[in-house]
DNA sequence: GACCTATCTGACTGACCGTCAGATTTTTGT
DNA sequence: ACAAAAATCTGACGGTCAGTCAGATAGGTC
């Protein structure tokens, strides 16, 4: 059974320890919330579910395993966000189309930025495990994003000196950092709502072109 | 005189002390090139320059005040780059132009990217102090394509719905972006080149509606 | 209730942080 | 050139956290 939960020496373990590892799992999601990834502590975490240290490494070998297994989940939400980029978009329904799956993505980061901010850290500088993750989270989006660069290609409303895959990686740049910047933008007179529209506008030109 | 050095207490120093300080400042810059933010450990920045603990909270109170030192300096080699980002961009060099924002952003990335990655991760946790050098040094580059921008809005080039600061956000959002994913999109096809020509073009049609 | 197994934790070692008193080096005054 | 003063540096320490392990506790089985 490769669904099995296991613990940290890889044996499977039973539903009283499924309980609280989960237990972990969500206090660490919450400390990475509140305090960021530079002041998460084993102990806090520990401290949170009333446990000990020695309970977290059972589980986990070591923090980043748990912020590991958080990213995969975060990277399940984002799937379905895949259905909302279909090649097609034309000048009539394309904007809205932006404008659904921009909200998407919104709730989507709002949801997870912390975990997927310390995801995105841990791949740039240079950790095997979480920059697979990243890979193939981004690759679900940059794949149907960059099929759709491909399209306009086609149709000549895009350069030919377009790399789709590039682009595809611009926009999701685009929307992460937008959305990241939200609160500092605010203060500056770009509301919630001039970034949505602003960010559909822009993915609809880059993708289609029109 | 507001340019003396200053200790950690803020009493002025002297040569010796102003040349610790900055080889303080130099390990600091190379272990978190090397190591990333998280393995940062005062004690490695001095044993890199032979020194002690004691020797570095001298100077600074804590690792992020030397990490906030270094981010403005990074600031200034930032402030070059406006004057490649004036309005006029047009259709016979304006793709050239394009091409030499995103080369000279390109190694400006290249110099400072680990201080720069710190510095955004503060910024995004909350603290004031990175904050305030993050939107400092955005606003430089952020000004200047907002200015671009309203200038194609009026020309009727770019739909009058953008908002000029957000899109300059976007814009700096794709550069930073995908400089820090260059080795992991080199893996999957699209070198360096592919990445300097896809970034010049977006650029170009974002900031001028061509 | 006795036994077995799964789960949990107290207590420990080692590493790093941040401080301070005192040692060392440099500068100043004569 | 020398001593006194100032500036700079550091050894050593108390406190906190990471990660380990042996043994305690809880839950299930017969």
């Amino acid at each position: 059974m490769t669904d099995d939960v296991l613990a940290a020496d890889g044996r499977v373990i039973g539903t009283r320890a499924i309980a609280t590892r989960r237990r972990l799992l969500d206090a660490t999601a919450k400390l990475l919330t509140e305090q960021g990834i530079l002041d998460l502590r084993v102990v806090d975490i520990t401290r949170d579910i009333g446990s000990s240290p020695a309970t977290f490494y059972q589980y986990f070998n070591d923090v980043d395993e748990a912020i590991l297994e958080l990213a995969k989940e975060a990277t399940e939400d984002e799937k379905p966000l895949v259905s909302l980029l279909q090649p097609g978009w034309n000048k009539k329904t394309g904007l809205e189309q932006a404008h659904h799956f921009v909200d998407a993505y919104m709730v989507f980061w709002d949801t997870h930025h912390a975990v997927l901010r310390a995801r995105n850290l841990k791949a740039e500088e240079g950790n095997r495990h979480f920059r697979a993750a990243r890979t193939e989270a981004n690759l679900l989006i940059m794949n149907a994003l960059a099929a759709m660069v491909t399209e306009g290609v086609n149709a000549k409303r895009l350069p030919d000196s377009l790399d789709p895959f590039t682009t595809a990686a611009a926009v999701v740049a685009m929307c992460e950092r937008l959305l990241a910047f939200q609160p500092e933008m605010a203060k500056r007179g770009s509301d919630k709502n001039a970034i949505r529209n602003t960010l559909a506008i822009l993915l609809y030109g880059a993708l289609t072109g029109h």
